[in-house]
Parts: C-alpha cells; structure tokens; sequence
DNA sequence: CTGAAAGCGCTAACAT
DNA sequence: ATGTTAGCGCTTTCAG
C-alpha cells in the first residue's frame, strides 16, 4: 500500500504538491496535476482516512443512530442516507440504539464521540438535552428525522396534516362512521406521532361536524398483526360497524383488510380502509394510503448537514416541507358502493 | 475535548502510561491504573479513533457490504452484527453495493480501501477475486454470509438440506403432487441460491420415486407479489393442481396462501403451503416454514472475524454448520384433510 | 513498572 | 505554483 512519499517521487514533486492535486485544494498547475493523478493510479494509491482526518480534523463520516433496523421506514431511510453521502464522499457509520440505557449510553461516550464522526443523523430517535448539546459542542451538526429534537433542525412529514387528509378522503367519499386504529403507549415512539395523527383524524372530523366516538377509536402497535387485532374488533360488532377505517400505518391497515376479509366483509364494498405509508406491500393489497418518502428524508438530511458541514457550497433550497400524497388504490369507495 | 496530555498531567504520569493504562496494553500497577482512569473519566477523555489507528494500523471498524437494507434478512443480519461487534468495541460502517459496476468499484477503490475498515462482511454478495484478492493483500479478513465466495469462509445454511427438509415435511403428511416456486434469472442473486433448493426439492421427490414434474414449477421473483402471481398460475388450473406447494420464501408463500385464499381454496384443506425463512410475517399468517436466523449468522459472522483479528483470544468453537429448522404452523396438513 | 522520544501518513501554514 | 516544515493525538520501542 503506497503512501503519498511514493506518489510524490513517481510524479516528481513534493508531498504537498499531491495532497493539493488529489484533494484540490490550492492551485496546482493543470499539468502537474494529471501527472500527480497518474502516479496515483499507476500506484493504486488512496488516501489514509486516518491520517487525513487527524490532520483536518475532519473525517467524511457520519453517524447514523436508529431504534430499529428491519423495519421498512428506518431500513428505507437508511438507504437513502447511505446513497447520498456515497455521492458526497462520506461513509457511513451505524450505530443502533435499540438497547437500553446502558447501550444507549456506552454508544454515545466511547463511540460517537471518539471523533469517528462528523455529524450525526438521529432517525426517530429522542436524543436527550445533554446528548444533543455534546455533540454541538464537539461542533457535530445534528439533524432529525421523524420527529422534533430540542435544539436540532428535523425533518418530518406534518403527521397532523397526513391524517387530515387520509380522513377527510374518506369523508369526501361520503363515510359518516369513521374508525381509527392509532398506537398505543408504546408506540408513542419518542415524537406522539401516533398523538399527532389521532388529532389530525378528530380534526377533520368536527370540521364537517361528525363528534368523535371514542368507540371508534382503537390501539395498536403499528404492525399488521397488531392491527389485525385492533381491526376485528373494531369491524366485529355489526351493531356499530363503521363503514371505514383510518389506520395510522399501512401494516395496520393491511391486517385490517385481512381482518375484514376474515369477518367476510367486502373491502371497499362493506368498509375502506386506508393507511399511512405507502409501504412495500400496499401496492399489492390495493390498500388507499398517504404515501411518505423515507428515502427522500434520508437524502434530505444529508443535504442538510452537507450545507453546515461547507458552508460555501450553495445551499440547495432547502426548506421545502416533507412531501406526502395522497394514493387511492382500490381500499376506498363510497360507502355501500 | 481534552487529550491524553491532559489526562497524563492529572494524573501525574507520562501519556505512555495513559495509553497503557487506559488500553490495557504492557504492565501498569494497579495504583497509578486506577489513578489514571479516575483522572480520564473527570475529564472525560475518550481516544481519538483517528490517531490511534494511525499509530497502531488498527481502526476497530468493520465494513459491511450488502446488496439492499430493507428486506428482512438483510436488515437482520445486519443488526446481528451490529450488536455483537459493539459489544466487542467495534463500529460498523455500511456500504450499500445495490448500484451498478460504477459506484461498486468506487466503493471498493475509495471507501473500502481507504483503510477504514479492518475487516469486511460481505452479505449475500459475490465479490470478484480481485475484490477479495484487493482485501486479502491488505491484510483485511473477509468473511461472507449467504453465500460462497471464492477462497473465503463464508457463512450459510444448507440450502439444498433447508429444501429437502421443507418438501420432506409435505411428503410425510402424503402429499404426492407438490409444486414448487423457485426463482427466476434475477433472483438467481450471486449464489444460485434458487438452484440449491430446487434441487433439495427434487432430490426429495426422488428419494421417494417421485417423478419430477416441470409444469409443477414456477419461477417468481422472492417477493410476495411474485409468490402471488405464480401460486395464482399453479393452483388455478383445477385439471393438474397440486395439494401443495413448497416456496423458496415466506414471502412467496404468503403470496401462495393469499393466492389460494382468492382463487377460493382453502389452505390447509385444499393446497398446502410452505416457505422458508421464519420472516416476521410468517407467524401471523400461520406459515409452516423453516426458519434460518439471519441475525444469528450476522453474530455469527462478526465472532469468525474476532477470532482472525484477535488471534490469541480463545476461539468459541467455530464451525458449527448454520442452524435451521423445520417450524409447522397452520399451513400444512395431510391432503384432503 | 514507567518515561522519553520517534514515528504513524497526511495537511496547512509559511515560504519562495 | 510548488516546496519546507510543523504538527494532528496517540502508541510503542527503547531505556532505565
């Protein structure tokens, strides 16, 4: 493995001359600087990253910490992370943060902060005051994704204007008796997103003048079988059957066509269901949804910290709110229809 | 952040003895060991990665590279290892290799060998030789799951035993006619992996002197769609349709059991089903299937590692061959039952 | 058991 | 435009 010295010879300059052609920093005449490129090649020289971040005291890597992994959003925003800061020369470290405190914690002092990173993406993830200010202190820019941070600029979607919407769907269809299968305690997550989403529901309700019937509302824990669960009971009693039902994931929403299905009820002839995602499989059960883009978020977010990381580079117009939308699949239609 | 020169002061000794104490490298009494680390955690000193792997040539980080993040085994051997090279004081930093020739080469040539990593996983991925000859000449251990690789050890279950077991399953509740879906060219990945358990599932009809019957394959993609459209084909024709059907995965088997389910047959009564995996999806659906432990093998897969970076420490033994068994559910049951 | 000092491989002033 | 020269913060001989 050649070191820069050798590079330096073949080309017939100095160290310094090569770390200015190969990084481009300061000017370096055009001619020497192909011939420094061609040695470099010719060698199969690359860069320590250990030696030029001790020098710069930058490393062109960032820290990604996260609860889960195998689960389509954070896996989905992961990759879309992952492909922008490979296009912008930076890898990626994974740090995942599902364990307890003491994990929790072992992984913000001994790793985060060994200087291995020069940012930080938290993805759904409430990271503490006094984690958030060490690593602003460090000089570590910080960005969220999925939900506020103290202190942090986050990205994530308007969980209030997405369940709006999903309802008032449902509502300009003609449906009157709406149920909504939101999260339970646990799935509070760190953000109420579950919070934000029932109010958005309740919102678009009272403003076309429906009260809300706390019968009509069930908890779960975001997944399929979760909401399989909380779908059957809500579909079971035909007393007080709604005719449709918001659930606030597409793998809620998807047990609840299973669960419809399984009570013999016809989607969306007996009951239209809709979700919130635009997951994997919801094309293939023709589930209605509001669609959002975590992969765009990952990429998003590492414009952003791209922008603070060189200020000089021009800002792309970045204040641009996550985008959402609606997708109407076959889970939805006027009632009775 | 302060530095080892810092700590040394406090403490009242040379940052030689820092280091040692601090690393646990040569011999320091355990007086000045405790007065030295009191004096680290005060200060809160944590080592900079960067230098000490320029000093020592070590990074304490290993790359992994993976074809996509968000399927459900990929994801899931990924959190195996991350966990367990955390526990071992590793990082772990992805790359993502799902792009064309282009960014996969510019991986490797830039990122890989930018000596970031001492050591690399390799998931479900055929590297090239000159990729695992790069590696190896740097001295980078390489370990594989999923698949073979050339001149690497590699981690993954049998899947021709894996095929052979499921179809065995079917044979013993006396099923005759039994289908499988494989996969297509695509899929193929860079493993033959679809060849492997079709020919653990012919091998098992033949045992038993059964004919192998073409029209009772079909190839789909190992997505649930995929399961859906070529279960829809195999069990749609009530002239020649078997009483059960064996799925290169649970998400082509669930597609199997929902195809069913829509075509009007009823699973296990009419066709039975079984995949392989154990994907989270697959309890729900009452999915008989045989299940591999991805995160297992990412475990697994970081243990081989330590055992080649850390010669002296005593190595686990190693060559237990990849767990997996046979789980029945609710999916399959004698013919005509 | 501990200290002094020489690097690890690069970058960034500072010169020229 | 290019060369010289100090470091970046740690580890590790080599002495003692």
């Amino acid at each position: 493995m050649p070191g820069i010295n050798e590079v330096a010879v073949l080309a017939g300059v100095s160290t310094a001359t090569v770390s200015r052609a190969l990084s481009g920093n300061g000017h370096v005449s055009a001619a020497t600087k192909s011939r420094v490129k061609a040695a470099a090649v010719e060698l199969g020289y690359v860069v320590s990253s250990n030696a030029s971040s001790l020098a710069t005291g930058r490393t062109k890597n960032v820290g990604v910490v996260i609860p889960f992994l195998n689960r389509w959003f954070f896996s989905s925003v992961v990759e879309g992370a992952e492909h922008s800061l490979l296009s912008h020369g930076y890898d990626l470290t994974l740090y995942n943060l599902s364990g307890n405190g003491d994990e929790r914690r072992s992984v913000f002092e001994h790793f985060l902060l060994r200087k291995r990173v020069d940012a930080v993406i938290a993805i759904s993830l409430e990271l503490t005051a006094s984690e958030v200010s060490s690593l602003l202190d460090m000089n570590k820019p910080i960005v969220g994704v999925g939900g506020p941070l103290p202190g942090v600029r986050t990205l994530s979607i308007d969980d209030e204007q997405v369940a709006r919407l999903a309802t008032e769907h449902l509502l300009s269809l003609g449906h009157r008796s709406i149920a909504h299968i939101g999260g339970n305690n646990d799935v509070e997550l760190d953000f109420h997103l579950p919070t934000h989403r029932r109010v958005g529901y309740e919102a678009a309700l009272e403003a076309v003048g429906i009260p809300i019937d706390p019968g009509l509302f069930a908890a779960a824990d975001f997944t399929l079988q979760g909401g399989y669960r909380a779908a059957k009971q809500l579909l079971g009693n035909p007393r007080k059957r709604p005719t449709a039902v918001f659930a606030a994931s597409d793998e809620m929403a998807i047990g609840t066509i299973l669960a419809a299905r399984d009570l013999g009820l016809h989607v969306p002839g007996d009951v239209s269901v809709i979700g919130v995602d635009d997951h994997e499989l919801s094309d293939f059960f023709g589930l209605s949804t509001v669609a959002q883009f975590p992969a765009e978020q990952g990429r998003r977010a590492v414009e952003i910290l791209m922008d603070q990381l060189h200020p000089d580079r021009r800002a792309p117009a970045s204040n641009i709110p996550l985008r959402f939308e609606l997708i109407v699949r076959s889970s939805t239609a006027r009632p009775g229809g």
